[in-house]
DNA sequence: CGCTAGGTATAACAGGGTTATGGGACACTC
DNA sequence: GAGTGTCCCATAACCCTGTTATACCTAGCG
């Protein structure tokens, strides 16, 4: 007998918040509703209130952030795909700044947190396909997490404008060869690896 | 002619707003001010805004970073001593998660960066000793910029709560071990000066 | 076809930062 | 040492934010 919500009205209201954060606007409840062609009611049917908002916003992150690292075709030399994954990641934090600042502001309380380990399964399955391979020994799960703790370190302090944009390229490479070469893999050959899928 | 600034109403309103930030209440204007004793007025007449605020606020916190580390004595093994101040920084942080977090919300532009500097140039120079002691040959300000970086990233996940409270010490002294090591010292020398810096 | 339940819009509310306004204390002048 | 001007600080209003109350009105069912 009700009237059923309008799923186009609550996506909307995500793409709109996306964008904005994107654009660098603040984004308030009413400049919102504007956007989407609603009214500030909406958010609370849809989200109830500003902070389930965030919450989907973030979920939408982590879901973007998740299938561009899907789209990192596997090769046959997996730490040349742990660095293109790691490619990948910084080219989405980069693009979005403030949408990766927000999925990290409550990382921790997802709506669906198997959205957000898909992203991070992507990366020890790369780990355990490299220790498969023989060349690392480690434990793939402390190698995955090692590797994105350093990345994600790295990528806020080039968006908080604490190290230049240049860090990032000068940096990562070494710090992925640096753990994955750490894990058991020749220094050399790792080097290459991080090289060749870094740079795509 | 004027009435000069009283130092002790500014002095008291950063203590209180990093008090409350320490026992994580919200940090508001009328708050701040009743805590302090004074009128939300005065933080206009000393920082111009509660914007200011954060500024002194974040710059608080880098200086209290920076007096943790400098007492961390040096001995004559620099790869520990890195590993010491590792520890000293993370204690610093995980001891007053939510200063840490203000700190590094726009730490691009703080009042005085030098005094944020000079924490990181205990790193820097720790790094120059080892290199000086021929421990590394890699150049000492990538190397303190990478442990940084990675320590950072690894702190912010277990702020965040997206990694355990033991993700750090499990996974900051392979990590250190594994940039040190790379930047030219022996592996299996480099993991015992790590463990013992790290233990303290 | 009417009834009803729930989404949506409008408007009032509470709490935040900021901005006027006035009083009062300090330092400088004579 | 009294006068005086300058700004520090307290009070009170303002605007904008998120939230909540209320009314409407649409969509589905008996």
């Amino acid at each position: 007998m009700p009237r059923p919500p309008d799923p186009a009205v609550r996506t909307a209201l995500v793409e709109q918040a996306a964008a904005m954060l994107v654009a660098r606007e603040p984004v308030t409840l009413r400049a919102l509703a504007t956007r989407a062609g609603t009214s500030t009611m909406a958010v609370y049917t849809h989200f109830d209130g500003i902070a389930g908002l965030w919450a989907a916003v973030r979920q939408e992150g982590f879901g973007r952030l998740a299938a561009r690292l899907a789209d990192v075709a596997p090769t046959d030399d997996p730490v040349r795909d742990l660095a293109a994954l790691g490619a990948a990641y910084a080219a989405h934090a980069l693009t979005h700044p403030a949408l990766y600042r927000a999925m990290f502001d409550a990382a921790a309380d997802l709506p669906d947190p198997e959205a957000a380990g898909a992203a991070f399964t992507v990366l020890v399955d790369t780990a355990a396909r490299a220790r498969d391979a023989g060349r690392i020994d480690a434990d793939p799960l402390a190698v995955a997490t090692r590797q994105w703790a350093a990345g994600h370190g790295l990528i806020l302090l080039v968006i908080s404008d604490v190290l230049p944009r240049a860090a990032l390229a000068e940096h990562a490479p070494p710090i992925i060869t640096a753990i994955v070469a750490a894990a058991g893999d020749d220094p050399a050959r790792c080097a290459a690896s991080v090289r060749a899928g870094w740079s795509g």
